[in-house]
DNA sequence: AAGTACACTTGCCATATGACAAGAAATGCT
DNA sequence: AGCATTTCTTGTCATATGGCAAGTGTACTT
């Protein structure tokens, strides 16, 4: 059923079943083909999408102009450039489909009244938010302090729609080491 | 003038005298000596700091029980832990006084009041709560995409204060490296 | 002034990861 | 099936950083 995919990715206690309807409703679904762009650097992004079916990444380039994969989006997860949706700045990193996909998209100014006449809507987005930068600050803590192998172990574990979806070399961007080495810690790991 | 020092943090077009007359009387003055705890983990965040003079700095303990450093907070900056205090959870994070300091508090419900009742104040939140995720986005990728040296070069250039008031061992917490790697990226810094 | 604690540096060697290049495997196209 | 392209693996060597331990410097206490 469609609706348990809306009712799946705003989960909410406050959320009623006539709440999702409306929600349901605000939605349009679009398709993407592997490899297509859903925003580029340099513009606004307009619209909130979930994901039901396929893999995202964002990417931008580092100051040695490497291309480095900064987050993926599973299927089941929002994807947003939230700065540039919320502050209508130009964005500062591209979202692209690894595989073909299924979104689903909302306008910013329908997303916006959502929040403002749905009480329930409204505080699922207060601890999304949350959520969103918790992960943010954790991301950078298991950087600093873990090596690259057990983060991989963790991805594996935590995210293997990743691993197997994604080319290695996404992975290892996203690991922040080259795909030479992220072959080599499998291969590790393999034998271990 | 210590309005001054209000109009600084709390800069915005929309803000006029009689806003910050308003702002400044929802503030208290404390002091802290070096070394004390402003927050520990494990316990709800009720205020909201920023800091006239003085360093400060969060840390936590990794999954190897190792102290990392995970932000410094230099004077005219502001303090919080976000988490915390928006979402009333217990602090996953310590924050403690480098240098003696001086800083200045307002109640979370004070805040939220502002927040509401003074509409340069909540735009002033909304640009600064989108400073904050955009820092923690560029903090990862630069961990990712840049070395400990001209990590540590950015920090000199962009954040002088840290590296003058801080202890080397916090610096190199932060920097994701331990203190005799960084003092001899310091020894080579110096002799290039 | 001696003692203590803390901050910083240095030496030695180990490990993790990178750079580059070649080869192997998988995939897509006609 | 055959070719081209991309993806992944492997070899060799270089560089960055860590772990540990010893040594030096500095500041505070008494």
């Amino acid at each position: 059923m469609d609706l348990d995919f809306f009712e799946l990715i705003y989960n909410h206690p406050l959320l009623k079943k006539e709440d999702y309807q409306e929600i349901r409703k605000a939605h349009t679904k679009i398709e993407f083909q592997q490899g297509s762009m859903l925003l580029e650097i340099g513009k606004i992004a307009r619209e909130f999408y979930i994901i039901e079916k396929g893999l995202f990444r964002s990417f931008l380039y580092d100051y040695n102009c490497n291309e480095t994969t900064t987050e993926f989006y599973c299927s089941n997860e929002i994807l947003i450039e939230s700065l540039s949706l919320f502050q209508r700045t130009s964005s500062k990193e591209n979202f692209q489909a690894i595989t073909d996909a299924v979104v689903w998209k909302i306008e910013y100014e329908t997303f916006q009244q959502l929040l403002q006449t749905v009480e329930g809507f409204r505080e699922w987005g207060r601890t999304w938010a949350t959520s969103q930068i918790f992960s943010l600050k954790q991301r950078s803590i298991n950087v600093l302090t873990i090596n690259a192998t057990d983060r991989y172990l963790d991805l594996i574990k935590e995210r293997p729609q990743i691993i197997k979806q994604s080319p290695l070399k996404y992975i290892a961007s996203y690991l922040g080491i080259t795909d030479t080495s992220l072959s080599r810690i499998r291969k590790e790991i393999a034998t271990s």
